[in-house]
DNA sequence: TGTCAATATGGACGCTGGTCGATGTCGATG
DNA sequence: CATCGACATCGACCAGCGTCCATATTGACA
């Protein structure tokens, strides 16, 4: 995380990932990567007042109740969601600007200048300058 | 995939994502959650002229060469890199509008207009229908 | 044609992760 | 206080994934 917009394009796109961004990342992107849990946070999002009750989700997959209740609680430890009890029930909502942040990681401003190179006939090595 | 943007926000905080839009989306986002592969369509996006070939890649991991190797597939396998021979070498490039797609798919457009609804105090079951 | 360098593939191994049933916790309600 | 419903936690099982080493494939070049 900690990335700093400041150039053309999104860091991700402009210049590597550090190792530590990169294991960052990877850990929310890895919380998407499941259906159910993709499933979930639409559910989730696009429900009335942008909020859902676990009573809401569960009928709408083929899982168990045990099932779901760990997918959340993935979502939630990644940042993605976020709970509060009320009265017998706990709401899911999707934090403001939780998907943004890594839609925006993910944009690459298709205008962006790119530096050229010609293809190489030499043996590039692993040359860490660029040509 | 297949999501027709029309309305104020994503598809995906718009209305539900069905399970096979799911099913597909969870396979791009499971291809980015590892941080290696992260790492690697980093280097090669932000690399001069937008690719990079293994040799490039290879010495900047800990990781084994065949290791690199399948992380690439993935990648690849997922539509978020494109792979070309030239010489002995394999260049790789990120395909444009990979990981916009993606992107476009997180945004929520922040001013998004929701319906709100006040919390319930009777039991909502499993309401398909908002309140 | 033989050799070498770059990259991919195959097989194996250990660990992670998605799933379940059983059970625990917490709040409401009588 | 007892009970019930909503949700979370626990422990177990098994498929899948990341990793490695060994080896195959492909193209350049002598």
């Amino acid at each position: 995380m900690e990335l700093t917009p400041l150039g053309c394009c999104s860091p991700m796109v402009r210049e590597p990932l550090t190792p530590d961004q990169a294991e960052g990342l990877a850990g929310s992107f890895k919380a998407l990567g499941d259906p159910v849990r993709l499933r979930l946070l639409s559910l989730i999002a696009s429900h009335a007042g942008g909020e859902a009750c676990v009573c809401d989700l569960t009928g709408e997959f083929d899982v168990s109740q045990p099932t779901i209740s760990h997918h959340l609680k993935v979502l939630r430890e990644a940042g993605l969601l976020t709970s509060e009890r009320r009265a017998s029930w706990v709401y899911y909502r999707v934090p403001a600007g939780a998907l943004a942040a890594l839609a925006l990681l993910l944009d690459e401003t298709p205008g962006a200048v790119r530096r050229t190179s010609l293809s190489r006939t030499t043996n590039p090595r692993r040359s860490r300058s660029p040509i």
